[in-house]
DNA sequence: GTTATTGCAAAATATTTGCATTATA
DNA sequence: TATAATGCAAATATTTTGCAATAAC
């Protein structure tokens, strides 16, 4: 018996998502991988454990994730999305060179603090994302900056 | 003489951009109409004035003016870019029952004070945005929220 | 008059939809 | 076995590209 599936099977349910094996798989690649992985990079590590994959599925899947507040979406560049699990609050760091997303810990985070909402709107999501060139490749020595 | 035009022309002189009819246009209704249009509005007001305008020429002219720094690009719902007059530093809110963006004000500024930068990155751009219901929606009476 | 810009058509990329097949409970 | 999920193919949406016609200086 796999502990770690077990798991997700109950994650998947206490959210009423029924347990399908390409679920579990997808939701223990973003689980295992924080990486903020596109469509096209969670397709490519599926097709290596389910090689009948479809990408409608991966869609399917991301999207119901995201309903139920499994997965957040990050739209940092306008062309794709990509996708984080939900954990605790944080901000993203976007490289412009190496196109890698980390995570940024909040010391002052956006919404959580001292921020003033004059417009009584209602928030239910507070986004900060940053773009610049990482450290990794700051310090690429071939590299125009 | 159209004073307008002129003031306009001098900024896109100024950033290094030859100013065009169609680029003057589209500036004038960007620094205009403050409402974070994406390519299809500012296509179907473009071709009020101008009729034989072309999709690829908002594209190449608000590309150009992101490299400029004119205007900024926001990615906020996966789909596609709005575009904003680039000003004072300030966040975003969309509405997801409206789609409308509005600003909102900064009072902690991600990324303006406090904010602690542990990983080295260099940071070049800083994006802070809220999704929720806006408050037209929020009194609008026949809506489910 | 030379170079840069525009605009059409086609291509590239990202995502959604319709529907028949298959898996789940 | 009834319902839900998967996966293929086609459709839709957004943005980019190649290139000939046109405009800017």
């Amino acid at each position: 018996m796999n502990t770690a599936v077990n798991n997700t099977k109950n994650i998947l349910l206490s959210k009423g998502i029924t347990p399908t094996f390409q679920r579990i798989v997808i939701y223990e690649f973003l689980d295992q991988n924080r990486i903020h992985p596109n469509v096209d990079t969670i397709f490519a590590m599926m097709t290596k454990q389910i090689p009948t994959i479809s990408r409608t599925t991966i869609y399917n899947t991301l999207n119901l994730f995201m309903e139920k507040n499994l997965v957040s979406g990050l739209s940092l560049n306008g062309n794709e999305m990509n996708f984080d699990i939900n954990t605790h609050p944080h901000h993203h760091f976007y490289c412009t060179i190496c196109k890698k997303i980390t995570d940024i810990e909040i010391t002052c985070p956006i919404g959580k603090n001292k921020l003033k909402n004059p417009s009584n709107h209602l928030i239910q999501e507070v986004h900060g994302y940053f773009k610049g060139i990482c450290k990794d490749c700051l310090s690429a020595p071939s590299l125009d900056k």
